[in-house]
DNA sequence: CGATTTTGACCCGCGC
DNA sequence: GCGCGGGTCAAAATCG
């Protein structure tokens, strides 16, 4: 393992509710498909995906840090606009480091679309996903250095399924109010049961 | 007023 | 080579 414990689910509401959310509604399933190299095609086929690309675990963005210094490539816009990307994400990359990413994805039941798990998470896209109604949203751990992603797919058909893909590994304690945490976790346990 | 979300545009890999 | 699907960025908007 890369990391010193697993998953940590937490129930802490960043939410309008200020109090924990129903956790009678919401239960967790043991549905938790680890993928580290392209191995998960069972939870794939469980979303309803049909992706295949599972020899692109490589390069990403692993040394790219969080910024990338606006020195690339400057191209206008069709309407004018300056947009201003990095080129050459993935086509420096020389050197082959075999950084392996850890993919888990958590399909959890739930009502509540945020799950929060004690880490800070900045939401930076939202896709819609062709065979689900409802977009998938983005995030990023809001830290300097810690690129942890991690994105929250909502299944329309499912009454509440959410499946949470967490990407990366990241070093930092939680910085959220863990008072009450064990307690909701030994209560998440018994429902899990 | 700062941090975070929103949202449209852009990029990239892949399939046709 | 173009279109599509997925992932990311960044400016504007919104929230606390």
């Amino acid at each position: 393992m890369n990391n010193n414990s697993g998953p940590i689910f937490s129930y802490s509401s960043s939410s309008p509710s200020s109090s924990i959310p129903d956790i009678h509604s919401s239960y967790l399933s043991l549905n938790m498909v680890e993928s580290n190299r392209g191995d998960y095609s069972n939870y794939q086929d469980q979303m309803g995906l049909m992706e295949k690309d599972r020899n692109k675990y490589e390069s990403s963005d692993d040394v790219v840090a969080d910024h990338v210094s606006p020195s690339s490539s400057s191209r206008a816009n069709g309407d004018g606009k300056e947009v201003i990307m990095a080129a050459g994400k993935s086509s420096i990359r020389k050197g082959e480091k075999k950084i392996r990413k850890p993919k888990h994805a958590f399909q959890t039941r739930s009502q509540v679309d945020i799950l929060d798990d004690g880490y800070r998470w900045r939401k930076y896209g939202q896709k819609a996903v062709k065979n689900n109604k409802f977009p998938r949203n983005y995030y990023r751990c809001t830290h300097q250095g810690c690129n942890v992603k991690k994105q929250v797919q909502r299944l329309s058909n499912d009454d509440g399924v959410v499946v949470t893909t967490y990407e990366g590994t990241h070093s930092h304690p939680i910085e959220k109010s863990t008072d009450n945490f064990e307690h909701i976790l030994t209560q998440m346990q018994i429902y899990s049961r």
